[in-house]
DNA sequence: GGGTGCAGTTAAAACGTTTTAATGGTCACA
DNA sequence: TGTGACCATTAAAACGTTTTAACTGCACCC
């Protein structure tokens, strides 16, 4: 019998529970919520009566009158998710597995909302009071929509536009950490390949590459490739640039879909990795795991970002003062076959 | 100004659009739903007055009165997730990137519950109308606190409780495949790992593994290692079974994080892979490809089962009639370094 | 005895939407 | 002219909580 529910049987709403303990739905409120002070044997009744009746509070309803929805919302910026598929994929979902866990642990829940046609239908229909975006471009969609809606946003990685916070992803270091490895194993030419869209972290890899190419003398090459285009778009642009550079010893390929495309690129021109040329990647996924030989990365610790992100999300739901902006553990050099004989 | 909502300002409701187009909320309502007719020109009131005052519908308060959530959970059994760590995220997170998406096409979204202590509080604190439970193992902390909220439920995986309904996982086939797979490489000596946990594929491939072991007169060899155990475990295991079976020329280990474990095994008994011993497993995910050499393993179409299941509970949520059993796109076999020379 | 303060409780309002039943108007048909 | 059907609209109710302000007793203090 008790803490049963039938089947299709109206669920028991607080009414029911504070007519069965002979009090009034505000004291079923107070005992519930602990808000206010509850005389202890009052409550006691309270609490059996919510165990016989099985009572279960209405999210809904709650959530209408407290304004909240005890949820946030995880968006990545479309037009790459896109292109990049599943390895942008990979990205996402580690840091979702990540913000999840540490949004449960303070009662919200995280809702997914993957790459998708009409930001603003999936905007509209899912119920939320705070937003993690994914590496924004500068004229991310979702940033507008979330401005008018007027909610804490939290960027993970360095954001152009008007977010409340950001995470920091550590792109100069990590530019520095994959073009100082790539020096360091030899490689005395080698090309930068990048994605036309409005990332970021293209520009600092460039302006890294550009900077120590000066240093060490050697002639900056910048490939950019529409991310669109995918591994093939890259594949094709490596080829040409194999062809005019036969000196090519190395490739620098943070988006690991390229770096996939450029792999492939080089098992075409007969050219051996790691022995005549190197090639390392900024995404330490699946992507450059799977590969042969597997890619040299970097290990961001997404996971540690993600956290960091969600709590600063959630203080910021909470109403309480927030940094605008996190540093990041250090991204780690994670060195592989595609790198070292 | 139009569509801009001044930070700080309250939302506007539909009264307030009610009242700019000079109509009721009803009538509002109606024309944003698209539930009743609406004269074409009162409609065009309406829509300018939304733009007006950049109105965006309280999901809170439509939830509450439509008692849905428009949205659903995907729950992960609790043991193994926490057990198998990072492999069974992947496994997870494949899933769940596709059920997002899915789901988001029917305006819906997902929310995501990783792995948790206390999943009751999980449960309580996050409104949903349909869950999504990945591979239940028989006595699911979860199927009896959704049964008791009496929402729809679909498994992935065969289930043992009472759900909804189920899409299947093909573990007859996937062992099957494997199996006759290590078969063909000329494997004659392989005992089978599984972990302790009640799972439904666990019994199943240890079914299909008996029977054709005794039809080509194979001495079957089971051996069961605690999933909390996770990659040492399996590997302590395989070490002692190696010292007392020296004829042992393959493994078929389906928890991808206890062939892992069995591979470290492997290398300190100074045994090549594939050269000596052919190793199989189940899911191919990062473990089974970051591994040297990568594993062979099964393509689950864990996309087309995550959409399968995802659109058959949204059918239940919407009160549609559904079966309870649904088919997968046959698993197919991924042959890798592990099982070929 | 009249004020003050406190602790526990309550009645009622409020949250913002959808839905129901009722309303007025127009039109076609007898 | 009356009758019914239909259409677009509306007023009001309903959804299930939380919160506010009021209200009890009751003890304590001048």
């Amino acid at each position: 019998m008790s803490g049963q529910v039938k089947t299709g049987q109206k669920r028991a709403t607080v009414v029911d529970v504070a007519r069965l303990a002979g009090v009034s739905p505000g004291t079923v409120s107070n005992a519930l919520s602990g808000k206010r002070r509850v005389d202890e044997e009052t409550r006691a009744r309270i609490d059996s009566a919510v165990r016989e009746l099985g009572y279960v509070p209405n999210m809904a309803a709650r959530g209408m009158r407290t304004g909240r929805a005890n949820t946030i919302a995880l968006f990545s910026s479309m037009a790459t998710a896109v292109a990049a598929g599943p390895s942008k994929l990979g990205f996402l979902m580690e840091i979702a597995g990540s913000a999840a866990l540490t949004a449960l642990s303070r009662n919200v829940a995280l809702v997914l909302v993957p790459p998708i046609r009409d930001p603003e239908a999936a905007l509209r229909n899912v119920p939320f009071d705070g937003a993690l975006l994914v590496e924004p471009t500068r004229d991310d969609p979702f940033l507008a929509l979330l401005a008018a809606r007027d909610v804490p946003t939290v960027a993970i990685g360095e954001a152009h536009g008007a977010v409340s916070a950001h995470v920091d992803l550590n792109y100069a270091q990590t530019a520095d950490l994959l073009i100082d490895h790539l020096l360091n194993v030899g490689s005395r030419n080698f090309p930068l390949l990048i994605g036309t869209g409005a990332r970021r972290y293209y520009e600092v890899f460039e302006a890294r590459y550009r900077q120590r190419a000066a240093q060490v003398g050697m002639t900056p090459a910048v490939l950019r490739i529409d991310e669109a285009e995918g591994e093939a778009g890259a594949a094709r642009s490596v080829a040409r640039h194999l062809a005019a550079h036969p000196e090519t010893d190395g490739l620098l390929v943070p988006l690991d879909a390229q770096a996939t495309g450029a792999m492939e690129a080089l098992r075409q021109a007969g050219l051996s990795v790691p022995g005549e040329v190197r090639v390392a990647t900024r995404y330490d996924g699946l992507r450059a795991r799977a590969e042969t030989p597997a890619l040299t990365a970097v290990d961001l610790q997404l996971d540690t970002v993600a956290a960091t992100a969600t709590n600063a999300l959630l203080d910021l739901v909470e109403g309480m003062e927030c940094r605008a902006h996190f540093a990041s553990p250090l991204p780690r050099l994670v060195v592989r076959g595609s790198t070292e004989g």
